[in-house]
DNA sequence: CATGAATGAGACTTCATTCAT
DNA sequence: CATGAATGAAGTCTCATTCAT
């Protein structure tokens, strides 16, 4: 065997280890998925997960990584270079929709998140950044469309674009909490409508408040 | 001592703990809040909250049902009865923000919304129930502006709501996650303005989708 | 039953473990000796050991502290004041055989302070202040003996005070090691013979080396 | 290759194998030597291990019995044939000060000798034979010295020998514990003119006992 | 009412060892 | 010869829970 495929089994393990976490962890959340649950799953033994990965923690994190860095290449995609503001928040909204519902993409990482937010710093840290990135994304194309004189001027681009992530995100989480009550896809077309249809206002009477 | 002085007793343990136990399920979540930590934080030791609850869950449920009763209570209070639609609207954003600034209510409610998510079906069941009743909350908010004629009637007050209640959350847990980053105040008065203004249009040309 | 007798209780389960322990690490040595054994050794769960210790470590520290400090009280009580240097020097050496093989004091005390060299630099340097102890107390009572014209006064009562308490260190353990061939009350007063008489001797002719 | 080539590669792999666990146990003892660590130092894998050794033990064995044979074979040669037995005691001081000092031979052997004791019957069975072996071969230059007039008659060499055997290792293990406390140079120098001087004395009368 | 003590299940982790390639 | 991968036993430690006093 080459040396370059008897690295990338190599790799194959790690990855396909990282893929079974994913699942576990966006199922029962970290501090719920034992090591044991995911060598299971994976159909080995513990042994075997420690031999790839340092701790429970590295693994964690790179199952992070791994899907954060999958989200923010497919947005990347999606939205670059950025033509039409108006467009582009649109897809946004509709990428964030199928990862929200055709994968468990966006409910592991939120999920994550939060738990997070009191148990792990370091991770949190993590997530902090994976979110500034996300603002600073949004504002980018916010501003683009200011630039483009098609988005109204009398906006703050950075608060925008944390109601934006807020709403998407809080949109989400009802969801999953309650896919029965709430319709993730009409809500979300909801927002974005009205997030449009207010930004694209011709500026002439401000609706800023402090 | 009399029956009732000894029952008022007991239930001031019961309510101690639970504000005992709040603060930590608030600061750590869940499952990373011993029994210990809650004991030792309120000078007891372990016995004695075996004493007044049965076990780690009944704590919690106490717990919650405490802080979104309190939630529910204050909401209610302010807005009831709905005199004024958009005031209202401005008036539960107001409340949501103090009681992610001023107080950790709401972080307590989201942490553990999320945690159960994944791990404890019958408590989610019960957060389940506190957000429809929030956004029927709500629902009954817009439906009743718009049967004053201060709201537009082509938008589905459900799905309305569901934008509502979103954006706030996902706002907080920006907030909680980068309070450095993310301005609360600023954000969910943006969202509010954007929110009313787009709500409060003539409706002439209708906004819906799906 | 009275707060004091409670505490005597509480106190006990340390000690008896304590003394548990104490066997376990002196047959076996801290690595080789598993929790699991001492709980068992003791008829409790490993549970039970860590509602009275820290850790393992805890525990060491524990036992090591009751050795060590039973066998210096022991040693203080035999020889203080000292009146006669020479009396002392032997009493000393007949302490240290009884604690060798009447009970397992030293052995644990030799052996654990081996064993931590290489692994435990905390533990390592408690050993090292209880040789330090050891070779001053030793020092005091040569020093005694020089004041009184029993010892002769070119001699470095330091050096000295080691080579006491290395004899009978390296004595001890050729008889751990090998009871059968080594006779230790045999060779502790062989030595102590040696060392006293060339002691006692007439300071005439230095017998200092550089 | 030749097949006597082949061998001696294999005997090299053995031999640089056992010159890093030597430098590993000696510095961490045997139980917390992880096979993998010897690897990581020899720059191999684990693997590569158990082509040349059967097992942990048998490399423990191997190391073992390299550096027992390469001090006693120094010994050997530095003091064979005994032509002055006082002289002999010199320089086995020195020899020992040496290994201490300038290598980790000695530490080594002190080291894994006492951690045998408690957890390995073969290893120990085999570091008796060592002593035993030394004991033996300093009653040889004792009864030579005898024999020749040079030391006094009455003393029980064997005896002596293991007294000699026992201050030199105990003030070995003071400086591997204490190395900025205890001058081993000094301490040997002082126990053997004390051991010599009274070894030496003529045999008018006598320092027997029990 | 509350405590101190204990249990037992289960978590994370390490490590000697094996084996196909 | 050597490696990468995996196993499985054993170890340390945590924690919800129970119970006699």
């Amino acid at each position: 065997m080459s040396p370059g495929a008897r690295s990338a089994r190599l790799e194959n393990g790690r990855r396909d280890l990282t893929d079974v976490a994913i699942d576990c962890f966006a199922r029962y959340g970290y501090q719920a998925t034992s090591i044991d649950r995911i060598a299971k799953s994976a159909g080995l033994t513990k042994g075997a997960i420690y031999y790839h990965f340092k701790d429970k923690e590295d693994l964690l994190f790179a199952a992070v990584k791994n899907r954060v860095g999958q989200f923010e290449r497919r947005v990347a995609a999606a939205v670059t270079p950025v033509t039409d503001a108006v467009a582009a928040l649109r897809s946004l909204a509709r990428i964030c929709l199928e990862h929200a519902t055709k994968s468990n993409h966006r409910r592991f990482i939120v999920t994550l998140m939060i738990e997070a937010l009191d148990n792990n710093a370091r991770l949190s840290a993590q997530f902090q950044e994976m979110m500034r990135r996300f603002r600073t994304f949004l504002r980018g194309i916010i501003e683009a469309g200011q630039a483009q004189g098609t988005l109204r001027l009398d906006v703050d681009a950075t608060t925008a674009a944390t109601v934006y992530a807020g709403a998407v995100m809080g949109a989400e989480i009802q969801y999953y909490q309650d896919p029965e009550a709430v319709d993730l896809e009409r809500t979300l077309n909801l927002f974005v409508d009205q997030y449009i249809t207010w930004l694209a206002q011709p500026s002439g009477r401000s609706a800023k408040r402090k």
